[in-house]
DNA sequence: GTAGATTGGTTGCAATTGAAACCAAATATA
DNA sequence: TATATTTGGTTTCAATTGCAACCAATCTAC
């Protein structure tokens, strides 16, 4: 008769929150403003980096590259962001924000970060600090690292 | 022009951080055992309680009462899993593992704890402490703690 | 009791997803 | 230079998902 703590189980409790803290704070914009997880990643990566690929955004947000590719395509639709071709590789695209899409992430952002402000205040600042530390650790060692120690899927 | 620190942004670190760490995992009993997540949760959660109604789970796991259902399904089909027929609530029927059952989570258990500590083997005993506190704390603020306290969604 | 609301669970449907096949451009090999 | 391999990105397809409508059993209010 096979025994199992779920719910101290480290996977499992990550997948929890982490599910809840994406969905709670997409009804901040997904109602909004018509976009997902995947345009609101696309957008945050290209406000952080002015200026990339698909490709480099598929590597800083681990998602997959079909799902950015999508992502991209609504978004240049709806004219947030717009592909300049770069003349040295014919295959990709530079994309970057337009000024439609800056404004309208201008306005997403204080939402989305008075989300997080919320979410810190909640915690005490040790606990924040615990946090931070611990993700930082996993992410380490899942080689998740910030930004370009990241291998294709 | 709008900046953000996407790379430290916590709700898009955490997300990351489970897409990995379930992916992973995934992988180690999907391919041997033919469930996906959602059916590993099931099992997990009834090798803890032993007998317990589909709400029970749905309420403990965070997951979509239509995919716990589902999940339900396929495993009562497999054979893993079967119902008894509360004589209270002819509504709810109560769930437990089948000796198949019982048995194919004997196999997967070790597989996925060994999983887990060898990611725990790789963090400092700081890091793990750490890593516990914080989802925990962060945990008790979404009112996602252990168990009970958990609403519908 | 009976009408109405609530609850546990299922199902139909549309949207999202990921894997794999694919395409065109670039690079390596010959 | 021709050929093969790799690479950035797109698309097709099947599977999974979540929402909402639904069903049947229970509970509530009259």
């Amino acid at each position: 008769m096979p025994e199992f703590d779920l719910q101290n189980f480290l996977p499992f409790r990550l997948s929890r929150l982490s599910y809840e803290v994406s969905n709670r704070m997409a009804e901040i914009y997904s109602d909004q403003f018509d976009i997902g997880i995947p345009e609101w990643r696309i957008l945050a990566t290209l406000a952080a980096k002015k200026q990339c690929t698909a490709k480099a955004i598929v590597a800083s947000t681990r998602t997959h590259k079909s799902t950015i590719s999508r992502g991209v395509a609504r978004l240049t639709e709806n004219g947030w962001i717009e592909q300049i071709s770069s003349r040295q590789d014919k295959r990709q695209h530079l994309l970057q924000l337009t000024d439609t899409g800056k404004s309208k992430f201008g306005e997403i952002k204080p939402l989305v970060e008075k989300f997080e402000k919320d979410l810190r205040a909640k915690l005490s600042s040790e606990a924040i600090g615990q946090l931070t530390a611990g993700i930082g650790a996993l992410e380490k060692i899942l080689e998740l690292g910030s930004a370009e120690s990241l291998k294709e899927k």
